[in-house]
DNA sequence: TTTTAAAATGAGTGATTACTCACTTTTATT
DNA sequence: AATAAAAGTGAGTAATCACTCATTTTAAAA
C-alpha cells in the first residue's frame, strides 16, 4: 500500500467501513478531479481507473456530486482540525510565547498536512467557485469558527505587544494571503523548481514578522 | 497618450472587427465560463444567451477551445501590459523616488483594471490548471518578461536599500501574494462584505513596506 | 439592380454523458 | 449448509455534447 493510499485511508475516518472496491474509486476520483477538474472528469473514465464496473460507483455513491463532496468534506475538516481544539489560548500561553514561534510550528504543520494531500486541496480550491453546497459547508466552518479562533490569536499576540495595531481581519488576510500565497507558488504553480524549501519558509517567515511587528 | 495606454489600445483594436453577433457570443461566453466554469458550460447554453444560432459560434470560432483562448489570451495580454513597457526604469528613476509611491500607483492602477474585468480574470485562474496551451502562454510571457521585469525593479529599490536584502523572486512571491490575496478576498471571497477600500489598501501597502524594508 | 461573398441558420451527426436495473457474486448470519 | 443481505456487474437509457453542412439571409461592391 502507498503512501498515498495510506493518508487517504487516514484521511477518511470511517475507512474501515469502505470496501475494497470503494477506496479504489475514491483514490481513481481523486486522481481525476484534480487532473482535469471534476466537470470534465467522466465517471466511466474513474470506474475504468479503479477497475471497477460504473454501476458500483452508483451503488455507494447516488450521483457524481455526492462522490465529489465525500472526497472532499473530511478534507475540509482535517484542514481546520487545529482551530478547533479547545484551549488553544491555554497552548498558546504556555508553548509560543513569541509570535515567531508559533507562526513557524503552525506554518509547518499545516505545509505538512497540504503536502501529504495536494489532490484534495487543488480539488478544493478549484471547485469551490463552482459548488454552493462546498461554499456553504466552507463558509460555516471557517467563516464562522476558524476565523473566530485567529481573531483571538491575533488579538492575543496584539495585547503582548507583537503585532502591529491593525483590525485583527486585516492581519489574517495578509498573513493568510503569504502563507497560502507560498503553498501555492511551491506545489501547484512551480514544484518542478528547486526549492530550498527551509530557507524559503524562513524568509517567509522573515517577512511576515517584518510586517506584523509593530513599528519602532 | 502614455506608452501604456497606447499598448492598451492597441489591444482593443481588433474589437471592431467583430461582428455584432460575434459580441454577443463572446459576451454570453464570458457570462457563462465564469459562472460555471468552462467545462459545465455547453456551446447550446452560450448561443442561447447570446440569442444566435449554435452553428453561428462555430463559424467563427473552430472549437469550443478556440472561443475560450480567443477570450483569455488578450486578457492576459492586458494583464501584463504596464510590464512590457520599454523604459521602466526610466519611469522609476523619475517618478517614483520611494517604493511605496510606486507600490501604490502600481496596485491601484492594477486593481482597477482587474476589477473591470473580474469576470475574465476568474476565468483566467480558473482555467490555467486544466489548459495547458493556456498555461504555455503564461509561462512564455509571466515567467520570462514580466519576471524578469519584476527583478529588475526589485533590484533597483534593493540597490537603494528600499528593500530588504534577499533573493528578488521571493520578493516578489511575497508581495504578489499580499496584492494577489487582496485582489481574490476583496472580489472573489467577500465582494458583499462593506469593505473601506483606501484604508485596506492602506495597510496592505503598510504591511508590504514593512515586510519589505531593511531590518533596523 | 445585379452579383457575390460573408454571415447566419438549425436540423442532423455520432459520440459521450450520468445514471438505472435486472441480475450475479460475495460475504455474513443462523 | 441454508438463507439473507450487501456488493458488484454491465448492457441499456434518454439526454446532452461539440460540431457539421446544405441552405437561407444580409450587406456591400460593381
Amino acid at each position: 500500500m502507498s503512501q498515498q493510499d495510506k493518508m487517504i485511508e487516514e484521511l477518511f475516518h470511517n475507512a474501515d467501513e469502505l470496501t475494497e472496491k470503494q477506496k479504489k474509486i475514491v483514490a481513481a476520483a481523486i486522481d481525476s478531479f484534480a487532473e482535469k477538474g471534476y466537470a470534465a472528469t467522466s465517471t466511466s473514465e474513474i470506474a475504468k481507473k479503479a477497475g471497477v464496473a460504473e454501476g458500483t460507483i452508483f451503488r455507494h455513491y447516488k450521483t457524481k456530486k455526492e462522490l465529489l463532496m465525500a472526497i472532499v468534506a473530511p478534507t475540509m475538516a482535517k484542514l481546520i482540525a487545529p482551530f478547533v481544539i479547545k484551549d488553544l489560548n491555554k497552548v498558546l500561553n504556555q508553548d509560543f510565547e513569541r509570535l515567531e514561534d508559533f507562526l513557524k510550528a503552525f506554518i509547518e504543520n499545516r505545509i505538512q498536512f497540504l503536502k501529504s494531500n495536494m489532490p484534495l486541496f487543488r480539488i478544493f480550491i478549484q471547485e469551490i467557485p463552482f459548488q454552493p453546497e462546498l461554499r456553504e459547508q466552507f463558509k460555516e466552518h471557517i467563516a464562522q469558527k476558524v476565523l473566530e479562533r485567529l481573531r483571538q490569536i491575533v488579538e492575543h499576540y496584539q495585547a503582548k505587544g507583537q503585532i502591529i495595531e491593525m483590525p485583527p481581519d486585516t492581519v489574517i488576510r495578509v498573513a493568510a494571503s503569504t502563507i497560502f500565497g507560498y503553498i501555492i507558488a511551491r506545489y501547484l504553480l512551480s514544484p518542478e523548481e528547486k526549492w530550498d524549501d527551509n530557507a524559503e519558509i524562513e524568509r517567509t517567515i522573515q517577512f511576515l514578522m517584518n510586517g506584523l511587528s509593530p513599528e519602532k
